[in-house]
DNA sequence: CAAGCAGGTCACCAGGTCAC
DNA sequence: GTGACCTGGTGACCTGCTTG
């Protein structure tokens, strides 16, 4: 968060509007932080940013944690990442008088399988695994190696913290997830 | 089994602890205040030297904020006033590759560089940024302070609600900028 | 009438809490 | 430690008013 490296945008006095827009432009290629900087406490952000109309942009920057997957043994691979987002947003603007909240409803946690609370960290997660996420970031744990790639299910999710949260990042769970999208 | 002493994943290499902390820190400025110790009288637009046409009376302005932007660090410079009308349509005009279907879809928000929805409260802005000055204004939210002078850009607006603010005002948003706009 | 903005609304999610 | 529940900020959308 609060990344000072560059705090370009106070400078712009007195230039032209026009120069102003250039630098704008400018700026946020600064944006894009290499991973040694990646923003860890980031709070979040926009979700529903363009959510609306033609949001292709979605690009897959958010798997910056996910180049390492820390040590992540090679079995462990990527999923897509969780495309549900837009259709089921836009559905649910579309319809705003309907009980359409039934059909996020019936959405699965991409960690576990349980039932999807909402999209959270870039993803839809459950409760637990959005709580678990949450934890892990915020007091930065780090847990027990293990290699044996366990599978995530609602019922076993808690049995292999290292591989739930490997889960977690394959699935393509950020911090900041929703900021990434944007790039 | 858990071990945070070596946060060795992904996430933060090449952050040292310290920074992260600093930035888990951070957090803490969403804390809202109401505005006890603020002088909110004396609040108001900012001052812009380079302002041509005088704008007169700041005295009529509902909630004034400081014109010292909230204390701000030394280093945050106001930037030139939007002079919206020509600068952002030129920069449109710079940028073919945008759908310019909807000219006004590609016009910027002066604060986060999102899509601006109009011209709100005195500068082209996005909703986000309108809805943020607005419930700023309205509820008298004071944030806690920030001396990073962190950047405002549409991917880490809500980082940093203090310097978001005082971005706002930088970029001269005013609760009565439709007084701004005619002189 | 249309256009455009101020202000309101509320689904949404991040983060906190605490019984378990 | 977990996860169901809660709180509060956010922003897309809506409504109503003003302006021309």
């Amino acid at each position: 968060m609060v990344d000072t490296e560059m705090p370009f945008w106070p400078v712009n006095f007195g230039i032209s509007p026009v120069d102003l827009s250039a630098m704008d432009d400018h700026m946020h290629s600064f944006d894009i932080k290499p991973f040694t900087t990646v923003d860890f406490s980031s709070i979040s952000s926009p979700h529903y940013e363009d959510i609306p109309l033609g949001r292709t942009d979605q690009t897959s920057i958010d798997y910056k944690y996910d180049i390492k997957l820390q040590d992540c043994p090679s079995t462990i691979k990527m999923e897509p990442p969780s495309p549900p987002y837009f259709s089921e947003k836009v559905q649910l603007y579309n319809k705003p008088h309907e009980e359409s909240s039934n059909s996020l409803m019936a959405i699965e946690c991409r960690v576990c399988g349980d039932k999807a609370s909402g999209f959270h960290y870039g993803v839809h997660a459950c409760e637990g695994c959005k709580g678990f996420f949450r934890r892990t970031i915020r007091l930065k744990l780090i847990y027990d190696r293990c290699d044996l790639n366990c599978r995530i299910h609602k019922k076993s999710r808690n049995k292999c913290q290292y591989c739930r949260f490997q889960k977690c990042l394959a699935v393509g769970m950020s911090h900041n997830g929703h900021d990434l999208i944007c790039w």
